[in-house]
RNA sequence: GGAGAGAUACUCAAGAGGUCGAAGAGGAGGCCCUGCUAAGGCCUUAGUCCGGGCAACUGGAGCGAGGGUUCAAAUCCCUCUCUCUCCGCCA
């Protein structure tokens, strides 16, 4: 969400920026809102001035009740009772008006920055860079379900028993060094200066609003039987909620913290669950990085967040690429986005493992999340960042440390989490 | 899950329908007194959000949140959230 003081000051920008993202159905709603925002505010005018003409004979009604003139009080009651059919019915309105003009706002797309490239979709981000050599060895890497089931790791067919399609039990050392990953990623954050966190897993309606729209929500979120209550698709939710309506200290800036949780999704839509592997699933687990700052440091704590990721996809032996969200493509709450994308040996192609945004004080506006300052308040900029994501993780690690005899090599940064060992043996049946 | 108590400014706390946007105390800041220190005296200290005005300034909302009653709500009623105490259950 902007700050409608833009649209006030500023409309020619707003439409500029809605023009770079091709969703030119939404130019007309600029000048829509500014009518609407005229409207409301002479209303709220009215509404204030008959307010305060309440206020000032209300005081007086108390003072002739105190005197015991009774009968003069009542004829000013029934100003008042008058007065007040008015204020009632411009309530009405301004909550209406309020609320289309929300409900536009909540539409209209964050500014992205300068620097992002100009694009219709997805076809057209741009890779930015490339870190490590895409191998293609000289044997033939197969479909990861495949690697996993010959290390005795993967069982679908049970977890389909027990809740359905989208689910899976990883099992022996693949479930291991999915652990070890996540420990791996979570040290190497804390290492960062990251304070580690475990935030809650579900989170109430209000939150989830927040953060998300509702389009997004009904996508994603579970929502719990008979609660106000919801498994969040990842700790970015509860994380960020945390700051909801909270106004920082500046000498508490700026907050970087990384924290661990499974992730619960409903992946209705586009893509659905596939069958086999466990690329798109109801629950994996995710270490993320979030960080709350001022303004003018969002810009350098984007560029640190990818690079951590991308630095520890390398110690696991990955090559990765830095893949930039072209102006179409970008989320509306986002100023400026990229995924780091895994290389698969076996597509010979890179896949998505994880996504850094920064989202400017687009999310920090909606949530309320402010800073004291000595000129007053202002809102804050939000960024967030996976740090590893433990299946997508899985199928990079398995395709690109995968021997020609199945087994699966493990490299120097995860053996103290895999009890020393140095490589996955496959499972003799 | 059961029973009870509570939520008021930075903190503690009074207020129980009408000059209450809110006493008092602590803390913090400023000034005075003082050779220094201690003690003392005086003063300031509601943030926030939304409007109007070039501005000085000014109107409105706001006492955990949301509704309701009333001319008028911190105060009465309803719902919710959170905190504390006791009982039960539990990793």
């Amino acid at each position: 969400m902007i700050d409608i003081n833009l649209i006030r000051t500023n409309p020619e920008l707003v439409k500029e920026n809605i023009k770079k993202k091709f969703q030119n159905n939404k130019l007309e709603l600029v000048d829509k809102v500014l009518e609407l925002d005229n409207k409301n505010r002479a209303l709220k005018k009215e509404g204030d001035d008959l307010r305060a003409s309440r206020n000032k004979l209300s005081g007086q009604i108390g003072l002739l009740m105190k005197e015991k003139k009774i009968d003069e009080a009542n004829e000013i009651k029934k100003q008042v009772v008058k007065n007040n059919e008015r204020i009632v019915e411009i309530e009405k309105e301004e909550d209406e008006l309020t609320k289309q003009i929300k409900t536009i706002m909540m539409t209209i797309p964050n500014i992205i920055d300068s620097t992002v490239p100009i694009g219709k979709d997805d076809s057209e981000n741009v890779e930015i860079e490339k870190f490590g050599e895409p191998v293609v060895p000289n044997f033939e890497i197969p479909y990861h379900a495949d690697i996993l089931e010959k290390l005795g790791g993967l069982d679908k067919e049970s977890a389909g028993r027990t809740s359905g399609n989208g689910f899976y039990y990883l099992m022996g050392d693949p479930a291991r060094l999915v652990s070890a990953m996540i420990s791996y990623a979570r040290d190497y954050m804390i290492n960062q200066g990251f304070t580690y966190c475990i935030p809650p897993f579900m989170i109430r309606a209000d939150v989830v609003n927040g953060v998300m729209s509702f389009a997004e929500m009904d996508a994603m979120m579970y929502k719990i039987e008979g609660e106000d209550l919801f498994l969040i698709g990842t700790s970015e939710h509860s994380m960020i909620g945390k700051f909801k309506d909270q106004i920082i200290k500046e000498s508490d800036l700026p907050i970087t913290m990384t924290s661990y949780s499974p992730c619960f999704r409903k992946e209705v839509g586009a893509h659905g669950i596939e069958e086999r592997g466990i690329y798109r699933v109801h629950q994996f687990e995710k270490q993320e990085m979030i960080v709350i700052c001022k303004p003018e440091e969002s810009m350098d704590w984007y560029n640190k967040m990818w690079a951590y990721t991308v630095d520890i996809f390398r110690n696991l032996n990955i090559p990765v690429r830095t893949l930039e969200c072209c102006s179409g493509d970008l989320a509306d709450l986002k100023v400026k986005s990229c995924d780091v994308e895994a290389w698969s040996p076996r597509q010979q192609k890179y896949f998505e493992v994880g996504s850094c945004s920064t989202l400017g004080d687009a999310q920090a506006r909606r949530l309320g999340i402010r800073a004291k300052g000595e000129k007053g308040n202002y809102y804050l900029h939000t960024l967030n960042n996976t740090v590893l994501a433990s299946t997508r993780a899985l199928i990079a690690f398995l395709e690109n440390n995968l021997n020609a005899d199945g087994s699966v090599n493990i490299p120097k940064a995860l053996q103290p989490y895999m009890g020393g060992k140095t490589k996955i043996e496959v499972k003799q049946k």
